[in-house]
DNA sequence: GTGGTCTAGACCACG
DNA sequence: GTGGTCTAGACCACG
C-alpha cells in the first residue's frame, strides 16, 4: 500500500498516515493480520522522522485498528472491535460536510452515491 | 441562533463558530440577508475574545457565506455561489468517516439516513 | 504539587508524571479547574524534555482527566467522566498484587487498611 | 494449569506468564513442590520462544517462588520466604489503582470486595 | 504565552 | 530487528 503525504495540508502528518491506513483497512487493501511496514521502513519511504510514524502506530494501536507484537512489528488486527455506532465527532463532521455540500448546490443523491462509492 | 462552544474539543473555537453558522445557513435557521450579531456582541455572548469572532467572520466572508459592510455589519449572503461539487477536502473527510463507520459495523443505510437527516 | 521522578524505575517518565497527577486529583491536592504548570515550566522543574511532559498532558487529556485550552494551558477537568467500574487491566493488576501480598504473608485486613488509606 | 497470553497486552509475554504462575501459586492451583512444565514444553504449548519461558523461570527463581535443579526441572518452592510486608512498588501501584477507581466512581466497598475475591 | 507537531539522533527492552 | 522512550532544539496555530 502506498502512503502519500500532502505537506501543505493542515492535517498533521501522523494523522494523514493514520487516516490512509484506516481507509486501507476498510477498503480491504490491508487485510486482517497483514504486516505493516516497520516504523523505520515507512519513515524512510515517506521521508519523515521515525517518531512521527511511531506516533501513528501508537494511535492506531490505541484505537484498536492494529497491534504491535515485539517480534514482528505492527499488524492489522484480526478482530477490530465494532461499536456499532458512529462517533459523535464524526456525526458532527458529517453534518458539517452535508451542510456545505447543500449550500454548494450538491444534491442528496450525489452524497449518497459517494457513500456507496466509499463504503 | 444560539452558538455553543465545546471547550473540550480539539476544533479551534473560531472554527466551531464558523461551522455552526454554516450549518445554520444550510438549515435555514439563518436566512439570506439576515443580520449577524456584531463581533463584539457575539464575543460577549459566548464569553470569548473578539479577535476570535473576528477571525470567524473574516473566514466566512472569504468563503462567500457572508458579506460585511461598515454600516450594517455582517449579513448572510443573498446568493451564495454554488460550485455544484463537493470540495476535494470534504470528499476525503467523507471517505475517512465512511471507512471508520464501516469498520465500526455501521451499515450503509444508517449513513444514508444521516444524510437525509442533515440535508 | 511536587512531582518527583524515579530515574531508575522501569515506569516511563511520562507515565510516572501521569500517575502522580492522577493521584493528586484523586486525593484533592489538585482541585477541579485548577491550573497545571505549563509544559515548559514542568519540564524545567523536573529537569526533563518538554516533549515528555507534552506526552503526559496529551495522555491525561485523552483519558479525560484534564483539558487544555489554548489560552490558559492545562487544567484539571471539572467533570471527570465516571465509568463506575474498574478497568479490566486494573482488576488484573489488583489480583496480581493481592496474590503477591498473600504469598508474602500479608493479611487481608492489611490490604483493606491500605484501601482506606489511599481512597 | 493453563497459561494464556494476551497478544494485545502491553505487558511483556515473560511477565504475563510470571504473573499467572504467581497467581496460580497463591490460589493453590499450583501446590508447593509441584513440578512445572519444562521450558521447552511450556514454550511449545503457548507457542512462543523458549528464551521467553526461560526468562520467566529465571525471574521466578530469583524472586524465590520456584527452585530449579538440573535433574527435576522447575518446582514450586515448599517454603516461600514471607517478608510480611507489601513491596513499595506494589504499594504505589495499589495507590494508583485506588485513585483511578475512586475517580471512576467506584466505591471503597467494591474494592474491598475484590480483595476478598482475589485473596 | 500556550500546547501541538516535527526533526535528527540516541539508547533500551523484548524476543 | 522491532517498537518505545527520551533529548535538544525548532516552528506553528490559536487566542
Amino acid at each position: 500500500m502506498i502512503i502519500g503525504i500532502d505537506e501543505y495540508s493542515d492535517v498533521p502528518i501522523y494523522m494523514q498516515i493514520r487516516n490512509q491506513i484506516v481507509m486501507g483497512i476498510s477498503s480491504g487493501e490491508l487485510k486482517p493480520g497483514e504486516q505493516l511496514p516497520t516504523v523505520r521502513a515507512l519513515a524512510l519511504e515517506i521521508g519523515i522522522n521515525t517518531m512521527t510514524v511511531s506516533k501513528t502506530y501508537q494511535l492506531l494501536k490505541q484505537e484498536g485498528y492494529i497491534m504491535t507484537d515485539r517480534k514482528n512489528g505492527a499488524r492489522v488486527r484480526e478482530n477490530i472491535t465494532q461499536s456499532g455506532v458512529i462517533s459523535e465527532e464524526n456525526k458532527l463532521q458529517l453534518r458539517r460536510i452535508v451542510s456545505e455540500a447543500r449550500l454548494s448546490g450538491v444534491g442528496k443523491d450525489a452524497l449518497k452515491k459517494l457513500i456507496d462509492e466509499f463504503y
